[in-house]
DNA sequence: TCCTATACGTAGCGCGACTACATGTAGCGG
DNA sequence: CCGCTACATGTAGTCGCGCTACGTATAGGA
């Protein structure tokens, strides 16, 4: 998919990925990966910081733990995530409605 | 609608508005609002420049005319136009069931 | 006469996803 | 046991592109 189509979908990618489950950063690559059939193929340098950013935002909480030797930082979502997460699923819905009524009329 | 989220669908946007008849500039943005129900309402600062740019990659072709008194530049979709549309389309349906299948399973 | 709608355009900013890099462990094949 | 791959996290800097904020100008109505 062509690159920066993504921008501004981001976030909601990544809530709605988290939603119902705990996950680290890199299963979460690789479970939007698998979720788009490959499609979505996700940098570290996009999803790393993106994660630190909504936890800042406080729709993330994270906690660090040590699987065979391996450390990881597990992403849950807050409550207010599940509700940012409500949002943008609205939003994307508007967003594809208006769009999509200008591309095919 | 949040801004940014058109990064990526602007082009796909001016070309499709383009689809089947000549427009000017500002005859365009009315279109987009129009199209949209007043979600879109982009700034002139965006779409100029972006005439220009689609211009310059041979998909959209334009020409003065002047109604009174008023000078208008006139934009019509190419033949590479009408190509580069049907890829953006495309693209367009194809990021939408990415997302789409990411965010509501 | 002044304000609004029409009409085109540029300069510069800022955001956010990307590229490229840095670091380290576990496990497997040879 | 050595090297390679998969796993795992992170930072620094770049760059494209839509946006904000301007500047310019005419037509027509209040």
């Amino acid at each position: 998919m062509k690159a920066d189509t993504l921008r501004g979908h981001l976030d909601a990618l990544l809530l709605a990925v988290l939603d119902g489950r705990k996950l680290h950063g890199y299963a979460i690559i690789e479970a939007l990966s698998l979720r788009s059939d490959g499609a979505l193929d996700l940098p570290t340098g996009t999803v790393y910081p993106a994660l630190r950013r909504l936890e800042r935002a406080g729709w993330l909480a994270s906690e660090w733990d040590v699987v065979s030797g391996r450390k990881r930082r597990t992403y849950r979502l807050t409550r207010a995530g599940q509700q940012a997460l409500a949002a943008e699923r609205a939003q994307w819905r508007e967003f594809t409605t208006v769009i999509g009524g200008v591309l095919e009329p």
